[in-house]
DNA sequence: CAGTTGGGCCAGCCATGTTGACCTGTTCTG
DNA sequence: CAGAACAGGTCAACATGGCTGGCCCAACTG
């Protein structure tokens, strides 16, 4: 389309137009890159019987003790159905409990009982060989970095949302 | 179970405890961020009646044209029923061709038709949109890191791969 | 020629997402 | 206090995209 004259040339442009090969890799890394951790963690819920649907539940709910069932569902960005099923699996399973809230008793607040917080660690831990492994050979620099895009990449809404996380976890209280 | 008494040290410790925070964080962002850019396309997918199956094998298709099959069932590690179905279609539709291979006429070069390389272009649009902004937000400077890391969380073996997908492309000749 | 390899395809299963409707309690509000 | 709004649960039905195991043909390779 282009005519054949120019044979890309250093091209500052539109900063929305960055060059293809920068965000390209960028997707590709970002598809292999969570596959593979991802994939670290099939082995042990496969041991249960378990799949990738209970682990997020366990992970958010190990992350943020006592949260209730529709902000369980606004993390993960489901529908009430699908949710259910996994809630209602791992509560039977033992791993989860809930109970209602006291100011509001409608609400059912989300917890793991002892064996569940034991499972969650147990996979937490492949998680945090691959990712240590990564941010190592990726050099500390490198991690605010990686921190950084992948909050860029995060709707404004929500950023909050995810960045909440950590500080309300209950602490080893 | 820490004593009360070190309130969270410089510690430099055993690279394979890094801090539990920084891990989550690590995982939460990788999560979330992927969804995000995941679901960029989801509408324009929607719209032609394709999954995210179909984008996938589209993408690579595009990336490494003439690429076989069996090297886009490496890329994608499904099995070949899958794969099977989701090229069925979108060669059905025309998105897709395959030929023989000349120097091994068992194997088939998938490429993109016109049409295809339209679609394909104009889901990459939703991408670049998102991961440019990403990028600009992080700063230059974090795109590195973001790389670094996360070619960190890819085997050695299949990091040759991923990293060859640039590089064969034919150029817009 | 025999064996391996690239690819296709059948039937069937499973996990996990979806919709829409409807029910129960509980809380909030006029 | 009555009625609306809300948190949550549940049923039925369906779509997508993985999986297995088996069997096939054509082509390449020793």
């Amino acid at each position: 389309m282009a005519g054949p004259t120019a044979p890309e040339p250093f091209r500052p442009a539109s900063p929305l137009f960055l060059r293809e090969a920068e965000i390209r890799k960028g997707v590709e890394l970002l598809y292999f890159g969570y596959s593979h951790m991802t994939r670290a963690i099939d082995e042990g819920l496969a041991a249960k019987g378990l799949g990738r649907a209970h682990h997020r539940a366990l992970y958010f709910i190990a992350r943020q003790p006592g949260l209730t069932v529709s902000q369980l569902l606004s993390l993960l960005a489901i529908t009430k159905q699908s949710l259910g099923r996994v809630l209602t699996e791992l509560t039977e399973r033992g791993l989860v409990e809930m109970r209602p809230g006291d100011r509001d008793r409608r609400q059912r607040l989300l917890r793991l009982t002892a064996e569940g917080a034991a499972l969650e660690a147990a996979l937490f831990e492949a998680l945090r060989e691959r990712l240590s492994a990564a941010y190592q050979s990726a050099g500390q620099g490198a991690v605010g970095g990686f921190w950084a895009v992948l909050e860029g990449l995060i709707p404004a809404d929500e950023r909050a949302k995810v960045a909440a996380l950590g500080n309300l976890a209950s602490p080893r209280t």
